[in-house]
DNA sequence: CCTGAAACCTGTCTGC
DNA sequence: TGCAGACAGGTTTCAG
């Protein structure tokens, strides 16, 4: 499901409420069940429990697809990879029992409000992290694209970097964090870049403007609450501003030529062949 | 260094 | 109706 968008607005729904949950600052962990071990992906689950319970949330942030949640010694990180979801919710009943998981929970963490988080995840790609230094597994995550620090200048000395066609260096997190297939489509499109240019074969001016189209898209995501599509996302409606992501056949909304699609790193990719040509040099 | 394929999973949709 | 196959918002690992 999530790229940055999504992720964005369940990081502050979980800071200000909103998804149908209240807000979980200054909540205290009660416990945890863990439901589909493989969902832990550090450290043991024995430890995990122990270390996780009676930690206080001081703060919930986000850096690229991964939500943080910094407890009092230890950060938790949960990344959603493809159909993940969390909930915050009641634990128990009205008359006092405790509510069964629902379909495809993997880990249920209690607080002391009776209020406890879901995580969710049909197809089980996603993972959680209770480490004491979050660098450790974020270290290598390229630049924030909506910071003020991010530039074109920096994005322009990434690209010239590397010879790889631009959409999976795109969807590299070293390179940029939380660009996914979506918002990848998105901003090429809107850049008028074919998903298979060599990166450094893009002019500064080029790379000007995917700089501006990246931060366009992802800021018209967030404020749609990123895309639902299919079955997997609650809420949001960016889906019906896409340009050209899952359009193919439809009309290009500059010129009216079919959209295409093609296979670029096992990826399904959609682009205007007419805005977006290939140019060789 | 780069690309492509496979793996990790479950669910939905399409076409025969 | 049933079933095989393709496909899905991500990332890692391995072969060439």
């Amino acid at each position: 499901m999530p790229e940055l968008p999504e992720v964005e607005t369940i990081v502050r729904a979980l800071r200000d409420g909103g998804r149908g949950g209240p807000p979980i600052i200054d909540w205290v962990i009660e416990g945890a069940r863990l439901l589909w071990p493989r969902t832990l992906a550090q450290p043991g689950q024995n430890e995990f429990l122990t270390q996780i319970t009676r930690q206080r949330v001081g703060s919930v942030g986000r850096r690229g697809k991964f939500i943080l949640l910094n407890l009092d010694t230890q950060t938790l990180l949960m990344h959603l990879r493809m159909s993940g979801d969390l909930r915050v919710e009641k634990s128990y009943s009205d008359d006092h029992k405790i509510l069964l998981p629902q379909l495809h929970d993997r880990l249920l963490i209690s607080f002391t409000t009776e209020y406890r988080l879901a995580f969710n995840d049909t197809r089980k790609f996603g993972r959680v992290w209770l480490v004491n230094d979050p660098s450790e597994i974020l270290g290598g995550l390229g630049p924030e694209p909506l910071d003020d620090q991010f530039t074109p200048k920096q994005l322009y000395e990434r690209l010239q970097k590397s010879k790889r066609q631009i959409k999976p260096l795109l969807l590299d997190q070293t390179v940029i964090a939380g660009l996914g297939n979506i918002y990848t489509d998105e901003s090429l499109n809107l850049a008028c870049i074919h998903p298979l240019q060599i990166s450094n074969t893009l002019a500064y001016t080029q790379v000007e403007i995917l700089w501006a189209a990246i931060r366009r898209v992802l800021k018209d995501g967030i404020a749609r609450n990123g895309a639902s599509i299919d079955w997997v996302y609650r809420g949001g409606s960016y889906q019906n501003q896409f340009r050209v992501y899952q359009r193919t056949g439809e009309p290009c909304l500059v010129c009216g030529t079919p959209v295409e699609k093609l296979i670029v790193g096992q990826r399904s990719t959609h682009y205007c062949p007419m805005c977006q040509p290939l140019i060789v040099s």
